[in-house]
DNA sequence: ATGGACCGTTGATCCACGTCAACCACGAAA
DNA sequence: TTTCGTGGTTGACGTGGATCAACGGTCCAT
């Protein structure tokens, strides 16, 4: 009987260098010695039920969050009622960078499934990225990943077109799943056609009918939020057109 | 004669605590001695003409900047010649940040004018950040911002008309020169139609029409790139329409 | 199993913005 | 001065995606 007590323990124990995400979040790239270190900085793990916010616009800024489980996206309302989806999160990204220039979060975030969160309080994290130098790079590569994936997603409502923000979505999620070691070509999509048009600036009839179109030409087999991709050269083609300009 | 080189001296010296741009730079919010410690951060100054690159995409990673004088843009290009603006940065502004995460650039920094830096070595500033509580707060509240600002972009971007685009965009920059001691209501845009509209991804005929819309409707006064802002309160009113939705 | 809410698909029509083209204003160089 | 090149304006026209509308599928809760 008590036997189990400890494995119940360990199993609760809150603690990168037992997590099985470390190449994939904030630890990416320290050392073992370092990832040790980094055990205090956990304090507590959350459970978000889905639909259900970690934060909202204007909630104090006191924490960031890893994703341990499920998945989320961010949004920001506008005054009158229209929203943009600024991002959608995966296991072992991070959640609240956003918070710290006015130390109040700027967005909300919002579970997209049942989803668990390590809490990272963010006077701790300073604290620690003081003394633990790949904390203190690992943080700054985080911060600034983001900003590079922003500018890729500007780049793509500024100058794409429909078909091509869809491409460039899919090839996206197909290569963040095959990160986490789930298939290149088949995933379940956690978001609605909605949440993916809010995201690609686009209506979601356009998204319906882009995923139709991609359908009928054997790119992809679509079954409602499942996605399987059959042409992935067909589809980075569509991103990139192989004349230039003339 | 020689009274004339201490003066010469002080002038050329690089330092933050001289610096008549701390309240927009990074060492905002940092105290005196505080800043007084970051003395040794700025290594040179460097000077970029106009439409000389500051660094390319692909560049090493080495140092971030802080504009000193002048302005800038950056953008990303798309293998087929499409253009993306992704930021314009003012005085006391901060290029380079999205260096960090490969420690690579990924985009292009081009000066709009004749314009000068501070060269800013990363690997001295994670160290001096390691010390200085304040410029490690500071650095990533800059960081942060960053981010704020592309999840701004990304709603004009993603949810607004052209008028309504080029309206938050005027506010922007009015709001940005007033905290440089400007006029609020009187600028000088030094980039051209083309990167204005690249940035709001629209075409430069579109801008173009959207200015003379909004002469026409007195709301400013264009002339090239002088704008006079005559009505901001009509302005803002075209970003938020005042009835919501039925 | 049944009703209902939500989500997704598809068609018909519309319009905001892109495209194409002509022309004009300004500054630099000759 | 004239010329040239770049940048800006404006008009006519075309189109990609929004809008409006109807319907079908799926997943719940009862």
């Amino acid at each position: 009987m008590k036997a189990t007590v400890p494995i119940t323990v360990a199993s609760l124990k809150v603690a990168c260098s037992q997590c099985n995400l470390v190449e994939l979040c904030l630890p990416f790239g320290m050392s073992e010695s370092e990832i040790d270190r980094l055990d205090e900085l956990v304090g507590a793990r959350r459970k978000i039920k889905r639909q259900q916010h970690l934060y909202r616009a204007g909630d104090p800024f006191e924490a960031i969050y890893a994703i341990r489980a499920g998945s989320f996206k961010t949004d920001v309302l506008l005054e009158d009622g229209r929203e943009q989806v600024t991002g959608f999160q995966m296991t072992g990204e991070m959640l609240g960078l956003d918070g710290i220039s006015t130390e109040a979060h700027s967005c909300n975030a919002i579970a997209l499934e049942d989803s668990e969160v390590c809490v990272i309080a963010y006077s701790k994290l300073e604290e620690l990225s003081r003394v633990v130098e790949g904390l203190q790079l690992q943080f700054h590569k985080v911060m600034s990943r983001e900003i590079v994936r922003d500018h890729g997603v500007m780049t793509l409502l500024g100058s794409m077109r429909a078909e091509e923000r869809l491409a460039a979505f899919l090839l996206n999620m197909s290569q963040r799943f095959t990160a986490r070691g789930f298939s290149p070509a088949e995933f379940h999509l956690r978001m609605t056609r909605e949440e993916i048009g809010s995201y690609l600036g686009l209506k979601l009839e356009t998204v319906s009918r882009a995923f139709s179109k991609f359908q009928d030409e054997g790119l992809i087999a679509v079954q409602q939020k499942h996605i399987r991709i059959l042409d992935i050269v067909g589809l980075k083609r569509l991103i990139q057109p192989p004349s230039p300009r003339p």
